[in-house]
RNA sequence: GCCCCCAUGGACUAGCGGUUAGGUCACCACCCUUUCAAGGUGGUAGCACGAGUUCGACUCUCGUUGGGGGCACCA
């Protein structure tokens, strides 16, 4: 039975390579029909950020991440951790260490300076057992491991077997002089009472996995199987960071990014099918992942690449869905959303240049306004160029023109327009070009006479009247 | 400083001893077109280096170089 879980620690935000992890174990869980648990590493009381956990769990939703069985809350299980410590210190495997913050912090820095390994010195490794014991009931103390002397092997189902030699690591800390645990006997802990089957994290985990092979053997359990995930990047191929890029899920929310795209793209940091697909229904995703297929160096997160996806999957989706989607970014701009076929139209015609849900405000505001903001550079590029006069004959003609078609369709706009330029010898984009500036203010934007259709006949007429007014003013 | 991991165009990658080194993003050109997009066609660009193994190495081994991660009473 596969078994896994994501572990994050709640202290802030979902990094968006959490996310990639959340999402590997994810479809390896489905894939595999295994469980999928979520377990929330809140060992370290300093780091504490409220409202994390439930930010998180919001993010997990909308990113479609449903995980199975309650999730498990490290911080409530403290007697669990403390009793796992008593039988290693009772089986002589661990012991208790009295050194202070300072003196650690003091003794690194000299070994730095002298250019040797960080590591603690043994000192009250040293001490008899009754010392310990005597000396326990008066100062506080953390608790450390010991090291075996000799070499940890282990296999990494992505990276084949790893050596370590355990005399080059510390006698790591597990529970800490608050009480807490710390991440490598929490987490050894939980995953085997979790019964968890397949560790799959960051890469950034590969060198503590002696520590915790080693506790697996101390506790008398069998590890589970190991995967570490190569990191994702920043562009200067450090690990993707705030400073750099930006990591939280929630910013490509805000920004309008689609979850499945964004959950695609991300998918493709790092794995990859033989023929190199691209695009995956998330149903297809669960159905061709396997960690055999997972690459071992780091990708660089290229957001210029996630913005074409998330193009790609905009286009693709049925306008009804598009708009619903879109809505809460309409809303926020100030535009009125009560009129759901209306925007579904606006939205309709604008589709292919949408990359963002957040672009949709400013494609169809022109649609919705009374007032539109005429583009300067596109005002005096067509309007007020030299033959402003010709242009305002123009737009004269046309509004005319316009104003008596009964039936304003698109169909109908174009042919009287077409008309009016043979009739005229005028090149159609004579024509064109100003009508379109004129009623929506900008150069660019959907098809014209869809648009014209869409805008209605009286606004057409008035804005084209307006402009003759106030932008060439004939 | 020590330990570990990694190495195909600018980016993500396919390749698992014999290929004109394939796909995607980006970029460039052309086509389509009333604009901007979208779409179509084509193009520029890559196996870090050095030894070995082999009839033959992008592919296997070793080394070099380069990059990254880790070395906390943080996870």
């Amino acid at each position: 039975m596969v078994r896994v879980r994501f572990a994050p620690s709640p202290t802030g935000f979902l990094h968006i390579g959490g996310l990639r992890t959340a999402l590997y174990n994810y479809l390896f869980a489905r894939h595999n029909n295994g469980k999928f648990l979520i377990r929330i590493e809140d060992t370290d009381r300093t780091r504490m950020v409220s409202g994390a956990i439930e930010k998180l769990f919001e993010i997990l939703k909308w990113c479609g991440l449903n995980y199975d069985e309650e999730p498990v809350i490290q911080s409530a299980r403290l007697e669990i951790y403390k009793k796992y410590v008593n039988e290693l210190l009772e089986k002589d495997l661990a012991y208790r260490c009295f050194c202070t913050s300072e003196r650690l912090e003091e003794m690194r820095k000299l070994q730095i300076a002298k250019k040797q390994p960080p590591k603690y010195d043994g000192l009250c490794l040293k001490l008899s057992k009754d010392d310990s014991e005597k000396l326990s009931k008066e100062k506080p103390y953390t608790i450390r491991m010991k090291m075996p002397q000799d070499e940890i092997k282990f296999n990494d189902i992505i990276r084949g077997e790893i050596k370590f030699h355990g005399s080059l690591i510390d006698d790591q800390i597990i529970l800490k002089s608050d009480g807490y645990p710390t991440y490598h006997l929490a987490n050894v802990v939980d995953d085997h009472l979790m019964e968890i089957s397949h560790v799959i994290r960051g890469e950034e985990w590969l060198s503590s996995t002696p520590k915790h092979i080693i506790l697996y053997k101390y506790l008398g359990w069998t590890p589970p199987q190991f995967a570490h995930l190569p990191l994702l990047l920043n562009p200067d191929k450090s690990k993707l960071s705030k400073r750099q890029s930006d990591v939280a899920v929630e910013d490509y929310r805000d920004k309008g990014y689609l979850p499945e795209a964004l959950l695609n793209y991300v998918a493709l940091l790092g794995w990859s099918t033989e023929d190199s697909q691209q695009i995956f229904e998330s149903s297809e995703l669960i159905e061709k992942f396997t960690l055999e297929r997972c690459g071992k160096s780091g990708a660089i997160f290229d957001a210029q690449k996630l913005l074409w996806l998330n193009g790609e999957y905009i286009r693709k989706m049925p306008v009804e869905e598009l708009t619903k989607r879109s809505l809460p970014f309409i809303e926020k701009a100030g535009l009125p959303i009560n009129n759901f076929d209306y925007l579904k139209k606006c939205i309709s015609l604008e589709q292919d240049k949408i990359k963002l849900l957040s672009d949709v405000p400013h494609l169809i505001d022109f649609f919705l306004k009374n007032d539109i903001i005429y583009d300067e550079k596109a005002s005096n590029k067509v309007l007020k160029k030299d033959g402003a006069n010709e242009v305002g004959k123009i737009l004269t003609d046309v509004a005319d023109i316009y104003s008596k078609i009964e039936n304003f369709t698109a169909k109908e706009i174009e042919m009287e327009t077409r008309k009016y330029a043979e009739v005229n010898s005028l090149k159609t984009s004579q024509i064109f070009h100003p009508v379109r500036v004129a009623v929506s203010g900008r150069t660019e934007g959907p098809s014209l006479f869809e648009m014209l259709e869409l805008i209605s006949k009286e606004k057409v007429i008035r804005r084209i009247k307006d402009t003759i007014h106030k932008n060439i003013g004939t």
